[in-house]
DNA sequence: GCCGTTTTCGGCCCGACTGTTTTCAGTCG
């Protein structure tokens, strides 16, 4: 089987840290690491671009000597200087850079001195006083060791985007009670829509700067003060967020925001850009030698560089940079293009509210249609429809939609995908429907090569329309199920099928990276809610944050349209 | 190790905070 692209980049990853702690040159350390990312954000497979000769060196970060060596790990799926490496540094070393306040120059002083090789080991000289001893450690960084060994997996969370929100909300409205407060924003990943963060940046602007920091400081949610100065201040709260808080001068608020933002592969290629015209970024603004010529506003720092402002959803460093430098950005999809929902549960199943209400919702929501895709009967825990009562619902939905002014329930169903592959009810009803929403719900450990064939064989059922969360994944929960989701994009391209971004905080499945896959092979999407109450229809709004990460236009979303080219395409596919 | 609108050599993002120092290295984001 031949390893997958996160896997190669986690060989140059590891290669990488090895080389840091061993005291490489950074830069070459870095290059690797670079190109780690390169590899893990690549939509295509790197085994598939090997096997058909394809110019590796012409992905950002990958030279020659780093291209040669993909080859080898395609080949033999092993990377022989990390083998070698491993020789003179055990593996486990890995593991200790991941504690606080260890890099690797700290790293190898253990390592040569203590003859520290691991966590175990690192905790019985922690405890013995040992570590204190050592040159460039003291009492503090031993007891901030300690510390985090006792609670190292708590910390390891990441919070769900949408669990953030929340938290962030509470805090903001704190500060706005502060007097003179300008500006402030949630900066960073939450920002950038990421699905989950590790931590909050909040950046303000103020007239009374300290007066911000000490209020900051004495929120009651706050477990532990991490460090704190008169411009940054960061905290850990009981429930285990990280909370960062940045004061800077509204001339600066741009270049601030800007940089707070990130993403650090974004920075890096920006500033880098920025040396190429002589100029120096930093988060106070931009400079041409000791003069400023920009960063109030992110607009104006982005227009030195001669980019258009890029909307934070796209600063990954997957080139947005380059493609603004082109005029070439997408017009990405907004939540105001939706003209309807296509997946959605009522009391019928394993939803709250009723058809009523989940139409009246859709309405207010200024949408054309909303489809009602209840569970099918596998599903017997959510109470799922059989034919009869499927076919009690739809005729509901038909004196419904006759009584409805200014919406359109579609009839649907959220038809289960058995484990042969064929689906959970019979064609004679299913044809009968507008659409259906074909998912897997069960036997989620088959081998990666029956798991694609299951869905491929469902595709051929001429009344499947939607694959609904195509992966399965429950993040931080549960791993996506294996499928060759190249192929099953192929096919759905092959057979006019389409394939379901899931807005639930927890699912956002397909992630960003997929949705840019299924853009570059050209397959047609969905933004859908799965709601399960009529409050739930608005989770649209994380369905097209992933979307626009994916860089998709409303082109490649097909509930952008209106009711009848809608109609039309589920009719002919 | 990568890269190129001054370069195929000589650069490589940049500042805040902490702890260990006594002017700075290491870490972090």
């Amino acid at each position: 089987m031949a390893l997958s692209n996160s896997e190669i980049a986690d060989l140059f990853d590891q290669l990488a840290e090895i080389l840091d702690i061993e005291g490489e040159n950074p830069f070459r350390v870095r290059a690797y690491h670079n190109a780690a990312r390169t590899i893990r954000t690549q939509p295509r497979s790197l085994a598939e671009m090997v096997a058909f000769k394809e110019d590796l060196t012409q992905l950002p970060g990958i030279g020659q000597a780093i291209a040669e060596k993909i080859k080898t790990i395609v080949q033999t799926g092993h990377l022989p200087q990390l083998e070698q490496a491993l020789k003179r540094v055990p593996k486990s070393l890995v593991e200790l850079l991941k504690v606080e306040g260890l890099g690797p120059k700290r790293v190898k002083t253990l390592f040569s001195l203590l003859k520290i090789k691991n966590l175990e080991d690192l905790d019985r000289a922690a405890r013995g006083g040992k570590i204190r001893e050592l040159p460039g450690f003291g009492p503090k960084t031993e007891e901030l060791i300690l510390k985090h060994l006792q609670r190292r997996l708590p910390q390891e969370k990441r919070f769900l985007r949408f669990e953030a929100e929340s938290i962030a909300e509470a805090l903001l409205t704190r500060l706005r009670g502060c007097d003179g407060i300008d500006q402030i924003v949630v900066a960073g990943s939450f920002r950038r829509w990421k699905e989950t963060i590790g931590d909050l940046d909040i950046l303000v602007t103020v007239r009374n700067g300290e007066e911000v920091m000490r209020r900051f400081l004495a929120y009651e949610g706050i477990e532990e003060i991490l460090s704190h100065g008169p411009t940054r201040s960061s905290v850990r709260l009981q429930n285990g967020l990280q909370v960062d808080l940045r004061v800077v001068a509204a001339e600066s608020f741009g270049a601030a925001l800007q940089y707070f933002t990130g993403s650090k592969a974004h920075n890096i290629e920006l500033r880098t850009l920025a040396l190429r015209h002589g100029l120096k970024i930093n988060e106070y603004g931009v400079f041409r030698g000791e003069q400023r010529i920009a960063g109030a506003s992110e607009e104006e720092v982005y227009a030195c560089l001669g980019l258009p402002w890029i909307v934070p959803e796209l600063r990954e460093g997957r080139g947005e940079i380059q493609a603004g430098l082109e005029n070439r950005l997408p017009k990405l999809v907004e939540l105001a293009d939706i003209k309807g929902d296509l997946h959605c549960h009522t009391r019928e199943t394993d939803g709250q509210d009723t058809l009523e209400e989940m139409a009246k919702m859709a309405k207010a929501m200024g949408y054309e249609y909303l489809a009602i895709t209840d569970h099918s009967k596998r599903l017997t825990v959510a109470k799922g429809l059989d034919e009869k009562r499927l076919r009690q619902q739809m005729e509901q939905i038909e004196a419904l939609n006759a009584k409805l002014k200014g919406i359109t329930l579609l009839k649907g169903i959220e038809v289960d995908i058995l484990e042969d592959g064929s689906l959970d009810l019979p064609d004679r009803v299913l044809k009968d429907l507008d659409l259906t929403v074909c998912s897997v719900h069960h036997k989620f450990h088959l081998s990666e090569k029956k798991q694609t064939e299951r869905i491929l064989r469902a595709m051929d059922n001429p009344y499947f329309r939607i694959l609904a969360h195509p992966t399965g994944r429950l993040i931080n929960q549960r791993e996506p199920y294996e499928i060759d989701l190249e192929r099953i994009m192929q096919a759905a391209k092959e057979r006019g099928r389409i394939l379901e971004i899931n807005s639930q905080p927890e699912r956002l499945d397909l992630n960003d990276e997929q949705c840019m896959l299924a853009r570059d092979l050209g397959v047609k999407l969905v933004i859908s809610t799965d709601a399960h109450s009529a409050i739930g229809l608005g989770l649209m709004r994380y369905g097209v944050a992933q979307a626009r990460r994916g860089w998709l236009t409303a082109e490649n979303i097909l509930n952008t349209r209106p009711l009848s080219e809608l109609k039309a395409w589920l009719k002919q596919a």
